[in-house]
DNA sequence: CGGCAAAATCATAGGATTTTGCCGGTGCCCTATT
């Protein structure tokens, strides 16, 4: 007979909820139980809750991977003030500071832990956990393992090794994005074992889906601008940073109130924005894909896509923003095919060629150390080519980086190395370019569908509640 | 597969038109310099 603790409690006492939203109970019992637990949710479902109700309830210090430290002080924050004792550690600590807490998770004095999955990099952290006793290892936004994992940040790939630096008795992965394909990459780099996986409906039923075919820029302002006079709050993504300002710029010029948000302002603009749009001040936030995470405001009434998206997961996470509130709200995609070979062409370019990197190779070989950029320079190639390049290098440890005042230079350790020795695992990155391709196309496909595009969404992520055709 | 800005061209000396070239998003962490 199963043991039915009663769960309600703990969740009013710690957490000041009067009851669970739906989904939740079941995850947080599968957890309990010590299964391998996935947990699909879509965003501003509670999904934190899912691994803090069980943080809570189990003895020891549960540890909590995360992949963006400007949110993690908040989150520990957060708990802090319901009297859960929460901590974090990352870069933006200073060394004294670090090492203090680092200290007392030792002692055990946290419930929880947030780290981003490089602090496994660490040895100090690494020995500050190594006699820990940790019920719970939660992965959030788990999907960053599959979107993120392979070149951008390659630590999302050995968080299994993290998991076992952390003896952790149980692991939970979240995450808002999945389908059936990234769940599989989940499963695969946290190596769990017959894990239980639940998936929460997906569909949006207030969100209405547009898409509308432009022949260019003047019509997409025109859309947006309307949607903007009429609706906001609302968020426009834009593929590139000069299309950000591009936007911005032309909504300003016709009084809406707009402000762009991408990685290349720097970190006080950034939460700057942020901040505005959360206590409702700004109407428009025009953004790269780096906006979205930590996003809490229920009532943006239009999200507008001014570039095609690179795929229908980033495409329906990025409109997953709109209308949380449950009030009708809009989904407008600006199409217009040329879009599409910007696209291509970026997944081409995030993709280094084997020739380019050889020849990349030879040159950095042969002159062993100096600026990035005269190495692209000498190679013929594009400095983010070179940049790409060196860092695949750099991760077997034939090549180090740095940074100097102005230009960021690299150091051959290995001049005798031929290029088979770097161990670049080719096909793999050929697969990947042609993943990511297909992805594209399948976000291309979609817009000429012809059959209700909601359908073709849900059936797309594998959602149990899916009208049937 | 487009759009834009800069350069080249035209046709005749300042300005208009055409051609060409370019277009890159996400973030950890650490280390060397001020």
């Amino acid at each position: 007979m199963e043991e039915r603790l009663d769960l309600a409690p703990a969740l009013r006492t710690h957490l000041g909820h009067e009851s669970f939203r739906p989904g939740q109970e079941e995850i947080v019992r599968s957890v309990l139980s010590g299964r391998p637990t996935v947990a699909v949710m879509p965003t501003g479902s509670g999904k934190s809750l899912c691994y803090q109700l069980p943080a809570v309830l189990l003895p020891g210090t549960s540890v909590v991977a995360s992949p963006l430290v400007a949110l993690m002080k908040d989150q520990a924050d957060a708990l802090a003030s319901r009297g859960i004792a929460a901590t974090f550690v990352n870069s933006s600590l200073p060394d004294s500071e670090r090492h203090e807490r680092q200290e007392r998770i030792r002692r055990g004095e946290f419930k929880l832990v947030y780290v981003a999955p490089e602090r496994f990099r660490s040895a100090s952290f690494r020995s500050a956990v190594a006699g820990l006793n940790v019920p719970l290892f939660a992965v959030d936004e788990a999907h960053c393992i599959s979107s993120w994992g392979h070149d951008f940040r390659p630590d999302y790939l050995r968080l299994a090794e993290a998991r076992g630096h952390l003896r952790a008795e149980r692991v939970l992965a979240l995450t808002a994005t999945a389908t059936p394909e990234v769940r599989g990459d989940i499963v695969r780099a946290l190596a769990l074992e017959d894990p239980r996986v639940f998936v929460s409906g997906f569909d949006r039923p207030n969100l209405f889906l547009e898409v509308a075919r432009v022949p260019g820029d003047e019509e997409k302002l025109g859309r947006i601008l309307a949607l903007s006079r009429k609706e906001g709050p609302g968020l426009v993504y834009a593929a590139t940073r000069k299309n950000v300002t591009k936007v911005v710029a032309a909504l300003r010029r016709n009084g809406v109130l707009a402000l762009g948000y991408h990685a290349g302002m720097d970190d006080a603009e950034r939460s700057a924005v942020q901040d505005r749009f959360h206590g409702g001040d700004a109407p428009v936030i025009v953004a790269t894909n780096a906006f979205g995470m930590g996003v809490d405001r229920s009532d943006v009434r239009f999200v507008a896509h001014f570039d095609v998206p690179r795929s229908l997961e980033a495409w329906y996470q990025e409109i997953g923003r709109a209308g949380r509130d449950g009030k009708p709200s809009l989904a407008l995609l600006l199409f217009n095919f040329a879009d599409v070979a910007m696209q291509r062409r970026m997944i081409d370019a995030s993709h280094p060629r084997e020739p380019l990197l050889r020849r990349l190779w030879d040159e950095a070989r042969e002159m062993g150390e100096g600026p990035i950029e005269s190495l692209a320079e000498r190679a013929g190639a594009r400095p983010q080519d070179a940049q790409a390049a060196l860092k695949l290098f750099a991760r077997s440890g034939h090549v180090t980086r740095s940074r100097g005042r102005e230009a960021q230079s690299f150091a051959v350790r290995a001049t005798d190395a031929s290029f088979d020795d770097l161990g670049i695992d080719l096909e793999a990155a050929a697969a990947r370019l042609l993943h990511e391709r297909r992805m594209l196309d399948r976000m291309v496909r979609f817009v000429d569908e012809k059959s209700c595009r909601r359908r073709a969404v849900l059936r797309y992520f594998g959602d149990p509640s899916a009208p049937l055709p």
